[in-house]
DNA sequence: TTTTCATATCGAAATTTGTCAATATGTCCT
DNA sequence: AGGACATATTGACAAATTTCGATATGAAAA
């Protein structure tokens, strides 16, 4: 439980913060090369690689090697596995295991 | 364009952290009041609180006053329009705006 | 109306995240 | 080999987030 919550935090890291929307946005039309992101951001260099490696690691993004450069592109398998994620953590779970009642009257 | 990033970051920063995850875990098997959510949390009143409101912010959430007490449940509509958001920022956009060509080949 | 209980808010401290400048690594070009 | 370039990593600082204890608010119970 703790595990896959931890996990799941950190694929919505992605998600959750301005200039990852933003390079998100820009992968959206297409492979970019972090050169290319640099260019149509206002963000040092260093902490565009930072993001990258966030947006790598929550899977949403994937990189492609070629010579000097590094592509990026945005991860179908990631963002489905993201989306049905999301949808697992916002169902009802009826059948979870909670021994108590599932509505809380608090009358203690 | 902006605008909306930051809106989204809001939405997604309810599941970018271990604890609100906990927390809908716990709503995900039915309504509950912020007393029980302590009872199976390991966090202090004032940090529920705080969890709390990030979550009802991003619109997952709902609470509902009831004489001492706040319920609070997943929001099914907060939650429907967070998946279209995800959707949409993960979806391929080849009629964006872009007037650069949509690969990068870096050849300056 | 005083007390008690549930939750919210505040201010300070602790922790985490993001930024930048400098430097490292690795590739291409001569 | 030597220089130029693209990206990654590091360490120090800045900014944002999270936590906690104390206190405020507001409803119910006595």
């Amino acid at each position: 439980m703790k595990i896959s919550n931890q996990k799941y935090a950190k694929i919505f890291k992605a998600f959750c913060e301005e200039q990852r929307l933003e390079i998100l946005e820009l992968l959206r039309s297409g492979e970019k090369c972090a050169c290319k992101l640099l260019e149509s951001i206002d963000i040092g260099q260093s902490s565009l690689s930072y993001h990258m490696k966030i947006l790598i690691e929550s899977g949403i993004v994937e990189s492609r090697e070629e010579g000097k450069w590094t592509y990026y592109r945005i991860s179908e398998k990631g963002s489905k596995n993201a989306i049905d994620i999301l949808k697992e953590l916002t169902t009802p779970n009826s059948a979870d295991s909670n021994e108590e009642t599932f509505n809380c009257f608090c009358e203690k």
